[in-house]
DNA sequence: TTGTACGCGTTATCAT
DNA sequence: ATGATAACGCGTACAA
């Protein structure tokens, strides 16, 4: 169906045995070979438009030069963005990406991993769902190279590329509250992922430290299929809640473009009546009436150093590195305090 | 590194040939075969772990169950959404998806071709950049399958999927004159790609059917690298033509992001000033003050399509299936008339 | 049910 | 010094 130039041809047109071609092909032994055949068989690889079978190659290698990357829907500006940097510095290694999506759901997860598994990946990049722990510590056990992303499990010994959610979720909270803000509301996942309940306990600390006591009702918990319904009712409790908010951290660039667009659709003015910051970046943020204030995730060098623990992990099985990132806050019109807002525009 | 349990194990445990224990494996010949001895086998499968290596499998059988997509860019929502439609699409049919990003470069697109043929992906979906047709050509000439996605060649005979980009312009434009528009400017880019050609056509013609003179000023074109500032200039150019325009069609959600990002920081108001209309959609258009009117394609109806043209083309080669879809109009405020907008609200 | 050639490169060993 | 032979990886499919 496809090449049907093979190595043989080759040899056969050269007068050579295949294993010959081989060798000179990858420039093996090149001081025991003549130049005039290397020569003559690099030319008639070339007029016969050879390109070798990876499938034979890495049958015999044990190597497909292939990794593996599961987020948890390509289709999230934050996985597409994470993917295609990741992509982009694989290629540059000469590797090759195949994708997919778990929708942060474990079973699927686990079917994923094996459908890549039984292609030869030669290593995978995880953001792995809650309860996969099962999977991750199997893979450990099989010495597949793996490194987590975006979230780790901090029971197990894995390499991992995250931010510090925890202070990231401080800072927000904290420039929300130099700016005059102090009825602070947070909408997150009800999940018990590291990095989710750090984002929620980073919001709750930051609180504490300032002497805030924490409503119940100003923390809203929603599911993680990012039910634009209970998105929806959980923003119309934070506004409803004794006493209203008059601030929204969003744990996710789903929960705030829901949210966002129920507030565009109210009386309520951002920022005057509410200030909103929101986890992870989109171009939505940019905008939206009264640009978002975000935290800023360094996507680039997440992906860049995801593929290179995972690279250096392929030569030295056994090694285990771990980075945590530091986010940065992009302050935007959406947390410009009331009084400020008419002079600043 | 990975799985190490082979047919051949399962055959010494059972006593019994590798050949058999594929049989039994793949369901062939179960006829042929005791029931015990196939039920031992299975067990034994089971309790070993044992899942078949794809690599050598389709070394012999010449099938790999994978399907190679390139997009223009895999952190485009558009394309994003899109790729993850075709995953689904072709992971139920048991196939698994490699993907690339093309950067609309044909030569960056020729070398993912062939890194995608050299691991004998069994066909290819594709949204060639311009000047790639000789690629496309050669892939045609070796019986490689490949659908067309989103683009076609009006010159070359492949399968594809596209919509009627002519139609969709034209209704935008008879949209925007319905609502007392008169001064109608497009931005989109300058490419001899044939959607695109269409989508600049009939914007012209749906001008010139109803006797409106189209301004050389209205029309702007810019680069397929969607440069901010290039775009950012061609929206100043138009409000500041004479006369200047009091609506303008984008051609693209990259286009209308940038343009939309500019128009957000001048005083101009959106519809009452300028009605705004964009080719597909993104979350950011329902989020835009004014929610925007935008074209919308059929992206699940494109990728299950595409998938099912490429399958069949993978059991009776040679077979050309295309389909031109139509896209939809979805109104929503930024198209309203100024006069209706205040009882409208 | 089984033996075995086969797909296609790789690489250690053998021959001039 | 140069180059050939052959085993190998692992599952498949035909002849026996």
């Amino acid at each position: 169906m496809q090449k049907r130039v093979s190595l043989k041809d080759i040899a056969a047109k050269a007068g050579v045995s295949a294993a010959l071609v081989s060798y000179v092909l990858n420039n093996r032994l090149p001081s025991r070979i003549s130049v005039a055949t290397a020569q003559k068989i690099r030319d008639i690889a070339g007029q016969l438009n050879y390109s070798t079978n990876q499938l034979a190659k890495s049958l015999k290698t044990n190597k497909t030069n292939t990794i593996g990357l599961i987020v948890a829907d390509i289709s999230n500006p934050f996985s597409a963005n994470l993917a295609r940097i990741i992509e982009d510095e694989a290629e540059k290694c000469q590797y090759t990406t195949i994708f997919g999506s778990s929708d942060e759901d474990p079973g699927k997860f686990d079917k994923l991993v094996h459908t890549m598994l039984n292609r030869k990946v030669d290593g995978l990049i995880l953001s792995p769902p809650a309860k996969s722990e099962a999977v991750i510590e199997s893979l450990q056990q099989k010495d597949i190279p793996i490194v987590l992303l975006d979230r780790y499990f901090p029971g197990i010994k894995t390499s991992y590329v995250i931010i510090d959610n925890f202070a990231a979720s401080m800072e927000a909270v904290h420039h929300l509250l130099s700016t005059g803000r102090t009825r602070i509301g947070m909408i997150t996942y009800d999940s018990e992922l590291q990095h989710l309940l750090e984002r929620k306990n980073g919001y709750i600390r930051a609180l504490e430290n300032n002497g805030v006591r924490v409503e119940k009702e100003w923390l809203q918990l929603v599911g993680i299929e990012n039910n634009q319904q209970q998105i929806e009712d959980a923003v119309r409790a934070l506004l409803s809640a004794t006493p209203g908010v008059d601030a929204v951290l969003f744990g996710s660039n789903k929960i705030a473009t829901s949210s966002l667009k129920l507030i565009n659709s109210l009386s309520l003015r951002v920022p005057c009546d509410l200030a909103v910051i929101c986890f992870d970046h989109t171009e939505m943020l940019d905008l939206f009436y009264s640009p978002v204030t975000y935290i800023k995730q360094p996507l680039e060098e997440i992906g860049e150093l995801a593929v290179s623990y995972l690279l250096s992990n392929l030569l030295h099985n056994g090694t285990i590195s771990t980075s945590q990132l530091k986010a940065s806050l992009v302050i935007q019109q959406s947390t410009t305090r009331p009084d400020e807002l008419y002079q600043a525009k």
